[in-house]
DNA sequence: CTTGGCACTCTGGTGCTACGACTGCCAGCA
DNA sequence: TGCTGGCAGTCGTAGCACCAGAGTGCCAAG
């Protein structure tokens, strides 16, 4: 299983010409097309012994007996890990970026939204992203509202604007005061700190010290839970128009069941919901590649995914997904650039 | 244009069984098919008599010489206008329809979503729904919350759960005893108000009998501004690809077309916003045909549209987009029936 | 006014062929 | 031993002719 051994410099060479000129051309690739058109110092019939071994080895295939050769997931495979050339973002691209980001809303889905459809227009694929969940929020304030004696209403604020209420109600009398100085204890101690990172200690801690009744405090404890429990993933996905520019999705079949997916947006979470751990490493690009994605529809798709972070840690997804025949590198530059830059607008917003 | 004039009776039943058969089947209809499987009392001869006469008042045209006939908008038109029978809704549907917003979510965005998933499912098409803007919601409450002498948060909460905050400052100090008094006075005099009803004169009223400072007013008057002010539109779109099932947009070119309006949203909310009133007569819905889209891109679509009501004013839209072949009657009754859903939905949530 | 008959038109499918683009293999060459 | 040119073989596709089918318009007769 070591392709260090497998690949020679010459094959390595051709594959990554022929996954080259198949992703510019949509065409499979025959020998004498590379000859032509790269310098490759042999004849054709040596890149046709050459191409015939790597289809043994399984990084090549054939659609039919007299037609060029195309990349195999494991081709592509390679082709990303050891072979293709790193880009960097376009300055154009960084500045779009940039400029998209000094113009966003406020309302935080809004932001993903208009994040998925810049990145959309520039990759010219499919571009979805998950938007963080709330327990990754950062506490912003909690205010206690007394109602009356024994019932009160609770607004939970974060970062990203993102408010909830819970309705509480005691069997014993509050005092409204309990509730103000409650309040303001928590907001002085707690606020910045992330939704996650708030356990009941910490709001027991702040609770014990100002001798507020166990019931207040377990009102405190569910309006937290209440504020951090997050609905179904949000999620936000566009440019499928994009989709039929490709060869690959002119059959109305294939293009069907992956819009479906699209629509669905379970399984299109599901695709990414694995990279999105608090402790990820921010940078990197993810790529999967055909049947890698573990879905039959998508076969014929890659998507590469990147994490974003907020603070410091990994909060949500962007991914692009398009035809297995992509751009990686740009893709890649794209996306973490898109991602680097959410993340800084996040924290900016959490400053403000 | 008196059309009671040009259509007897039997070219209208002709035309309507045109237009019924070419729904069912997307093949243009011809003569003899209409003799065969319709009992129309007279030869093939004589309908082609007709035919060519519905032809030349602009009801039916011919796809090509050697092809049976097709309607126009104009006979699309007459037939949802006058020809074709109403249609009630399944109660199968109507189930399905009420047992949706039993177990609806409470997030008004994501109740929305929902309901066009659901409708899309059910009509087999592509669905759409605007989401009732801020200033229809009604007001819950409001807290204006102490920081500092000059500084103080207002949060604002509307019957849909949407709360905006707003940062506020003075020139002089402003007791906290005066913000807590101000809330409460708001909350018991305004809330459950429809917040476009809410007017400066109301807050203003309340203010003056508490005698609260200039500054404090001004702060809540911008406090409710905010939150009335819209971000754009709110849209749901779902059931895309229901459009490739047919045969009208097996055309990639103009699939293509369709999909980029429908990811930009803008033009689609143009297309029903002119239907969003406050006292839009809420049960009827609107059809608008092909060309009467205004859009080259819709030239072959129809547009099903219904206002859904909260309390007794329009505020919002559930649309359904297909091909002009559609079943009117039957997504007619569809789109008002979920429409009234939602309506009671919206209203039943407002008593929580 | 209706009808059967008929000539005409157009589309879509089918079968055929020729062509072009490949490959794989082999024998000869450095 | 590895490379090369040549050549036979394979396969998909574009182009073409052709036919069947569906439907029309028109006409003359009932």
């Amino acid at each position: 299983m070591n392709d260090r051994h497998e690949l020679d410099k010459r094959k390595a060479f051709i594959l990554a010409t022929v996954v080259y000129e198949y992703i510019a051309t949509a065409e499979p690739v025959g020998s004498n097309t590379l000859t032509q058109k790269y310098n490759l110092g042999v004849s054709s019939a040596t890149i046709r012994n050459e191409m015939a071994e790597l289809e043994t080895l399984g990084y090549l295939v054939q659609p039919h007996t007299s037609a060029g050769r195309v990349p195999s997931d494991a081709g592509y495979r390679t082709y990303v890990d050891r072979l293709m050339p790193a880009e960097s973002l376009p300055s154009d691209d960084a500045r779009r970026i940039r400029d998209q980001f000094r113009a966003a809303s406020r309302e935080l889905s809004d932001v993903i939204e208009q994040t998925t459809r810049m990145l959309s227009s520039l990759s010219k694929n499919l571009v979805f992203a998950v938007a963080p969940s709330r327990d990754t929020h950062a506490f912003k304030n909690i205010q206690l509202i007394w109602l009356s004696p024994r019932t009160a209403l609770a607004i939970v604020v974060t970062s990203m604007g993102v408010a909830s209420q819970t309705a509480v109600e005691w069997h014993a009398d509050v005092p409204a005061d309990d509730l103000t100085r409650l309040s303001n204890a928590l907001n002085a101690r707690l606020s910045g700190r992330i939704m996650e990172d708030i356990v009941n200690a910490d709001l027991s801690a702040v609770a014990g010290e100002l001798q507020i009744s166990d019931e207040l405090r377990a009102a405190v404890t569910s309006a937290f839970q209440n504020a951090r429990q997050n609905e179904e993933p949000q999620l936000a996905a566009s440019g499928t128009q994009n989709l039929l520019d490709q060869p690959e999705f002119h059959d109305l079949r294939k293009l069907r069941s992956i819009l479906s997916i699209v629509e669905e947006q379970k399984t299109l979470y599901d695709l990414v919901a694995e990279s999105i751990k608090p402790d990820a490493d921010v940078t990197t690009p993810m790529v999967k590649i055909g049947r890698e994605l573990r879905e039959d529809a998508m076969a014929e798709c890659s998507l590469v995914t990147v994490p974003y972070r907020f603070g410091d840690r990994g909060v949500g997804m962007i991914a692009i997904l398009g035809p297995r025949r992509m751009p990686y590198a740009r893709l890649m530059a794209l996306a973490s650039g898109t991602a680097d830059s959410l993340g800084a607008y996040l924290d900016d917003v959490e400053l403000r």
